[in-house]
DNA sequence: TATTGTTATACTCTATAACTATA
DNA sequence: TATAGTTATAGAGTATAACAATA
């Protein structure tokens, strides 16, 4: 008994993506919490501000769709940031539905000093790599984030419909629980 | 008025590495719940079923460190996974107090076919880098976390004490809320 | 006294739906 | 009819504390 099974080698555990990726995702949102704590939202809040403080002002729906938020949720984090004159709903004349966010001039400030307190984070959460491999896994996740960001949910939802415990063999339990 | 202080250039945004990893991890969580549905807890069952099948049964401690899961909640997923024949709790002869928790024979079968549906997972989500870099990523990515694990979160806690507000500019108002 | 595991409680975050206004 | 934004509600997930057993 106990077929221990050891071809799979070590293919899993410490190897896993998504135990890496929510590893260091962890630790730099602990440390940015702590660093960003008086802003209103704290990492979410500085999210939000970096990026409307980049080129066009965007709309809250597409700040929702960027960043991974609901668009309910996006409304409490701007009326924060708003109310600490950070940001600023401006109405779009062509479209008078939208409200575009553009950062206040107090919030390029403290936008500015928050950058550089998440830069030093970033290079400690990285601080297993040398320079170099740090430098180049920025490059990559940011390019593997965009092409994922680029492509919706939707776009190949077929290698998702297998299950676990339904796979060639067949069980006869039916499910597992 | 609206000085947008346009020197900060690209090094927020899309290129944020807490951003980039954000959106990593929640498009590999978003196909890794749709994939291991059938498993108790989802892919947070399946990490817990893979982190005890490697090696030395762990105990419920060891686990929860690893998997940055409260021992409390760890106490929910084992019953959970124990009820669906897929690990087991042993008791340590040498500590009574641990239960160390190891994978059923059932366990490892499902864990064989959660791996490889996990692998491409992987592979998908990391869709955007060419093989080599995706497989360098992956290894770079594994190889931080792990450096990370291993540095405990109060090693060095002097650089979090910064205030994004209260910068050298020393702004009147106290906070920004 | 410190630690493992369990249990109960409270809190935060997130998702969902209903509503208004514009297109 | 469809979309942007707001508001209110319910649910899941998480953290916290108290407890029993053991070291």
């Amino acid at each position: 008994m106990t077929p221990t099974t050891p071809e799979r080698g070590e293919a899993t555990g410490d190897s896993n993506l998504g135990w890496s990726l929510a590893v260091l995702l962890r630790r730099w949102h602990e440390h940015a919490e702590a660093a960003l704590a008086d802003l209103p939202h704290g990492s979410r809040g500085y999210h939000v501000l970096a990026a409307t403080s980049r080129g066009d002002a965007p709309t809250q729906a597409a700040l929702a769709e960027r960043l991974l938020i609901d668009r309910s949720v996006m409304t409490y984090l701007i009326d924060d940031l708003e109310a600490a004159d950070l940001v600023q709903r401006r109405p779009d004349p062509a479209d008078r539905r939208v409200r575009r966010v553009c950062p206040t001039e107090h919030g390029l400030e403290v936008l500015a000093r928050a950058d550089a307190l998440v830069g030093h984070i970033e290079e400690r959460v990285l601080g297993g790599l040398d320079p170099d491999a740090r430098a180049l896994f920025h490059a990559s996740a940011a390019r593997a984030a965009t092409a994922v960001q680029e492509s919706s949910p939707g776009t190949d939802p077929c290698a998702a419909v297998v299950q676990v415990t339904g796979g060639a063999a067949g069980n006869a339990q039916g499910t597992v629980g």
